[in-house]
Formats: C-alpha cells, structure tokens, sequence
DNA sequence: GACTGTGAAGCCATTCACAGCT
DNA sequence: AGCTGTGAATGGCTTCACAGTC
C-alpha cells in the first residue's frame, strides 16, 4: 500500500466525487474527464487528477475514467464498501433531524440507536429508532460493535458524553455541540460548527461591503 | 483599513475565540492569555496570536487580553454587532431543526420566515415561524432587506431554490444540499456538508486500523 | 488530439523564535 | 518574568506545465 499522507483536503473531496459519480452513473453516463468531475463538483482539473494520484492510477491517458469503476474505487478508499452501525446521542431537534436524515443512510451510515438523557423520551421511538438512556451508552456500543457515534446534545453535556465513550469500541465522533471535545487520542473527533459557519458568511458579506466602495 | 487578505481559518477561528471569551466571561474571568484561549478552543498559542494580529493590537505585552473588549472586537470584525435576518428554504427534518437552532438567535443571526414548496405545510407555522410557499422568495427577502438565506431542501431542488435568489438582496447563502450551487459571484455561498463529514471519519477510522499493524 | 499522471513551482497557512513592552 | 506582536522559516496544498499514453 502506497503510503503517503493523504491530505485532509483531498479526502473530503473524495466524498464529493464520489457522491458526484453515482449521479453521473444514474444518468446513464459511463466515461468522464477529470475537467468534467472538476465542473461538477467546483473544482478543478488539476486538482481531481492529483487528488485520486495519491491513490493510484485509475484513469486512461487520452480517454478518462470510466464512471462505475472509479466509483467503485473512491467507495472502497473512503471505507463504505459496508454498513457501519452508528448511534446518535441527543433526541432534541438537531437530533431528530439526523436520525431521519436520508444523506447518511444513502452512504452507508445507519443510526441503530438514539440516546437521550431526558427519562420521558427514553423507551419512545425517534423515527423508528428506539431512545435508551445515557447510562448505557457503553453497553450498548461494545454489545453492537458500534464504531461511530454522532453527538447531538447541547455544549454543557457534549464532553461528559464523550467521557461515556471512551475505553468502548468507538473510534470516531461527530461532534454537533460547539465546544472542542477532549478524548484519548485514538477516538478521532470531527466539528460540524452550524453557527461558525454563518459568521463566515457575515464576515465575508461585510468584507464584500468594504470592498465595493 | 488593513487590507491585507485574511485566511478563510482565520475567520471561522475567530468566530470560535468568539463564543469561548463569551463563555470565559460568564464564569467570571476578566483577563486571559493566548495560551488559554490556545486551550480552550484546540490550537496553538502563536496561532491566536497570528489570527488576532491581521486585525490589531488587541493584547498587553506581558499581561494578556482583556477577555471583554477581546470579544467586543472578535464581535465587530465578523460582523455580528446587530441582528442579521435569515430567512430558511425547507421545512423538512432539517429545516425544522435548524429553525429551532437556539446556537443561530444566540449569535444574532434571526430566522424570521420559512418557506417550502409543499403547500400542505404553507400558511402552518414551523416552531413559531410563518411558513410561505416559494414562490414568495423573491419579494419577501426584498421587502424585508434580507440578506442571508439557508437552504435546506433535498439536492435535486436546491439549484432551483438558489436561483429564485439572484438579482435579490441577498448576499450570502448557507448551503445544507450535498451540491455545488452556481451563483453570480456577489452572492456568497457555504456548503455544510452532513455525509462528507462522516466519510472523513470513516476514511480516518480505515486508515488507523491500517497504521496500527 | 485528447486527456492522464506527476515533478516542479508557487502560494498559502502554520509554527518558530525572538525583540519589545509591562 | 511573563506574554504579546511579528519577521523568518517551515510545511502543506494547489496550480502549472509537460511528458506519457491512447
């Protein structure tokens, strides 16, 4: 296995292109370029061929890559090849609107179970899920073989849920509460920041504002 | 004006100091180095002191920042010194968290109307927000002076929605659908991306397994 | 002729290291 | 002594430009 580092950057956008490939492929398109994948996603040429580079050679010089395979590819690298069970922690509305969320159902994440430290919610459904207290959070992780868990629960309580979680067989947390989590370094943790990111767009609207005088 | 040109990680740090010093200002705290804040939020030290620097001489040489006025200036530079009104395309799961999202109002940022193409929903109101059909965009954000959109609709139709969007007042849109949006480029777009987060972490997950022989 | 794969160059962001202030 | 502000060094990612292949 070629093993360099694999910018973060790049991986991102192989989620993208792949993403992007199965619509293509749904179109009944079977060949592409990297000029084409680099319309598509908002990119450009260049960079989609060195990005998958880092990967292999998965195209033919003069001609493209064909669709299905590459798809094929990009879904075996990103590890989707399978299902990966995944809970969700945190029954409010943020929560409620990921446990339902088709986007990752569709790439292969599948939210087994939903936990909520709120008794009266406990034992009811959440879109079909069933809610568990936080209490078994561990149990219910090392019974299932649960890998990825997503945190949907205000700032306050985001890193005593973490603390629930670590020394399980979670490997990796997608963090929604705005707040960094501190965890042993094994347990890869990403931030999705939803306020961050309109303040980028208000910054960079005021900037605009300055600029265009 | 400084003019130099600020890195895009700058500015989503910057909002991140942001809400920490709120946060440290709350507990009592009135002084605070770069360290600290370093800490708090998961970075370096010479990092918070490079970001604030494109904007001014915030600190004390030897003393630290005054945790207050910091935020004062973090406030003003991203533009969140007023309400900001945000209208939300889509009452679907999303949409309907979102728009309870109290992490929005928090930070300024108002959603004052819902819209959506099924008109079962329009007329109802979405956790206390007027649901209009979309056909109303246009006018609405122009009566109204609005100048952020979200939009929070299935991928197929975020294209559409967006493009009901030019030549109107507004300047900035924050993009949930899994697609690249093309827009005139006055209006600035962000793409929150759900399924790619989650594919990073699995690719990342993949990886240490591999490492780890 | 068209398009990939890739070393080299260029650009941007982070980190270092220290002078300057309190 | 402690901590900021900043030029210089480093590291990483993106873009360029072209040799290689079909």
């Amino acid at each position: 296995m070629k093993n360099l580092k694999i910018p973060e950057a790049t991986v991102s956008r192989l989620s993208v292109y792949s993403r992007f490939l199965e619509e293509v492929e749904k179109r009944g398109i079977t060949s592409i370029s990297s000029g084409e994948i680099a319309e598509g996603i908002g990119g450009t040429p260049a960079q989609v061929r060195k990005d998958l580079a880092y990967f292999g050679e998965f195209g033919t010089r003069g001609v493209g890559y064909n669709v299905h395979s590459l798809n094929e590819q990009m879904v075996k690298i990103l590890g989707l090849g399978k299902t990966w069970k995944v809970i969700l922690v945190g029954a409010g509305n943020l929560g409620s609107a990921l446990s339902q969320y088709k986007g990752f159902r569709d790439r292969g994440f599948d939210i087994i179970a939903v936990f909520d430290n709120d008794l009266k919610k406990v034992g009811l459904m959440l879109n079909g899920i069933a809610i568990y207290p936080i209490s078994q959070i561990a149990d219910f992780i090392n019974e299932h073989d649960v890998r990825i868990a997503i945190i949907a629960v205000p700032a306050a309580y985001a890193q005593d849920v973490a603390d629930t979680m670590v020394d399980t067989k979670i490997q990796g947390i997608l963090n929604f509460a705005p707040v960094v989590l501190t965890v042993p370094e094994e347990i890869e943790t990403r931030n999705v920041d939803l306020a961050v990111n309109l303040e980028v767009l208000s910054f960079n609207i005021e900037s605009n504002q300055r600029a265009t005088n």
